[in-house]
DNA sequence: TCTGACCTGCGA
DNA sequence: TCGCAGGTCAGA
């Protein structure tokens, strides 16, 4: 599910109504989620702790709970509810945080394919790539990424290591505005496509953000409300529907095993 | 570079 | 019943 939008509207309501809060106690279930910590030492290093701080990079979300760092990424169909919208989702709860006031938050994931870590220092995530809304992605940068590259440049948006937040929905989103075609190989972008992409990573993502993320099938806000932004898309998903620019047939193709849709006419 | 595996639910 | 779904990784 999630991609850099999504985790960006999950972390800023969380940080919104539970930073500075304090968790009482945790009960996490033993599923696969969890990686380099057990769900009894997760509960027990959150417990009586503070969250301090609310942090994201790329797809990744992460808390600072006092000393120690949780971090989340959300997979396929992860998604925090609060306890006020618990009972329309019900099932597959597989972490809760219980809070010193009586509020509780939950973690959800039908297809439990979330990863749950726990550190003990800031997590540097050195091996992601270049997270698009940060300071250190800027045009310079970008096109050094890009330069040397024969890979397609859809399989290079989304290739976590070069650029760290951008899913299968945005990827196709972001060739079509850029008007560039998904099988291109990267090293052959003009400055001028580059200069368009650079900025339409940017605008998309961002739009997204204003939208609340894109609600295609299982991603929620944390009160439970479907995002917006599958109201503004302009490809994915829209087989056979007019081309926003030139009104021929949205076309679909299979890249690198991920669904892909593009106007054949005005992406060269 | 490509495929299958990991999971569950939904719609055709 | 089958194919597909916002992701990632190991192995061929």
């Amino acid at each position: 599910m999630p991609e850099l939008p999504e985790v960006e509207t999950i972390r800023q309501q969380i940080q919104q109504s539970y930073l500075h809060a304090t968790i009482a106690y945790v009960k996490a279930q033993p599923v696969r989620i969890f990686q380099n910590v057990s769900p009894s030492r997760f509960s027990r290093a959150l417990k009586d702790k503070k969250i301090m701080a609310v942090q994201r990079y790329g797809k990744l979300m992460y808390w600072k709970v006092e000393k120690v760092f949780p971090v989340f990424h959300l997979g396929m169909s992860g998604i925090f509810i609060s306890d006020t919208s618990l009972s329309l989702y019900p099932q597959h709860i597989h972490i809760s945080f219980y809070f010193d006031d009586g509020r509780t938050l939950h973690f959800q994931d039908v297809r439990k394919f979330s990863k749950i870590f726990l550190y003990h220092q800031p997590p540097s995530f050195f091996e992601l790539g270049i997270d698009p809304l940060s300071k250190n992605f800027t045009l310079n940068n970008f096109k050094k990424l890009l330069t040397l590259k024969k890979m397609a440049i859809k399989n290079l948006l989304m290739d976590q290591h070069i650029i760290a937040g951008i899913g299968n929905i945005y990827a196709n989103e972001i060739l079509f505005r850029s008007r560039i075609h998904p099988l291109r190989p990267a090293n052959s972008l003009t400055l001028e496509e580059i200069s368009d992409l650079f900025k339409n990573i940017r605008a998309v993502l961002s739009d997204a953000i204003d939208h609340f993320g894109t609600s295609y099938t299982a991603y929620r806000t944390i009160e439970g409300e479907r995002g917006e932004n599958q109201n503004f898309l302009n490809v994915y998903q829209k087989t056979t529907e007019p081309c926003l620019y030139c009104g021929r047939p949205i076309q679909k193709m299979i890249v690198n095993s991920r669904s892909t849709f593009y106007c054949p006419i005005c992406q060269k």
